[in-house]
DNA sequence: CGGCCTACTGCAACTCGTTCGCAATAGCGT
DNA sequence: ACGCTATTGCGAACGAGTTGCAGTAGGCCG
């Protein structure tokens, strides 16, 4: 809920510089946008709170942004529904809460999800890399629905 | 990898009728596709598969059927990569294995989901409904990548 | 078995998120 | 400050998915 609630800890000029990209505005418009939102954001939705920013930063910038952000592994990008998402990194021990009634994505971290990997690796030959889990359900400050 | 190796035990006709829908030649070839398949498809997969059985099938009601198919609960439409595929409906506890080499889907079921379920219950206050959970990584028979 | 009603389909145009090519612009090393 | 070139803005293009409409074909009824 609170601006910059997440544990980054990453200096995006640094980080560009580091891989020889250069800073630019647009790439600190929507690092800055992302930081700030700290949850999933469409792309649709970055785009315009970097419009509220600047609106000379134009959209293919901004997803030419997201990419290389996620190549660098500063973002991840999902699906939901019927956009993809995007959200700074986090490791693999959040797993994600949707609220199907107002759509808000919540994070959870459980120790399930270290076992989960372990129990795949011993019970099967697939050898994991990312895990990404999403419960879709109802939050706590969403009414229940009245029976049909 | 055999055809209809899928615990389906679903009659479309049946289903449909019981449900006041018409069977039609559109959708019991999509049905076919998606029974035979078992796995996960695309939508244009799934569409061009059709064509293969029936050309005259026009890609908007393979749409439309799937729409449908999703409605009476009979598959499960889900995001991966930047499709959506279509599954024959299966419970939560089967995860799904994600191999990034050759692209194949695979199952695995796993105690650990309702266990994760509870263990939202409990710790969060959010009611979860379905849970999703995807395994990116490498299959048995594809090969380690060398080191770079 | 045949005919009618209307659910469903095929078609084509449309929406909308995302990508691409290219000329202009602006980082940043010197 | 200067110049090289990575990056941007723009507009056009793309592809998945949707929709409105007129024609077609399920399937119920007589």
């Amino acid at each position: 809920m609170v601006s910059s609630a997440y544990p980054v800890g990453v200096d995006l000029e640094v980080e560009l510089r580091t891989h020889g990209y250069r800073v630019t505005t647009a790439r600190r418009v929507v690092w800055e946008v992302l930081s700030a939102a700290g949850d999933h954001l469409t792309a649709p939705s970055i785009t315009s709170r970097v419009h509220a920013v600047d609106p000379s930063i134009n959209g293919a910038s901004v997803y030419r942004a997201l990419t290389l952000f996620a190549e660098l592994g500063l973002v991840r990008e999902s699906r939901y529904e019927d956009a993809s998402t995007w959200e700074p990194f986090h490791d693999d021990a959040a797993i994600h809460l949707v609220c199907s009634e107002c759509g808000q994505v919540m994070h959870h971290n459980t120790e399930l999800v270290p076992r989960l990997r372990r129990a795949i690796q011993v019970a099967t030959d697939f050898a994991p890399d990312e895990i990404d889990v999403r419960v879709s359900g109802r939050c706590g400050h969403c009414p229940a629905e009245s029976p049909v």
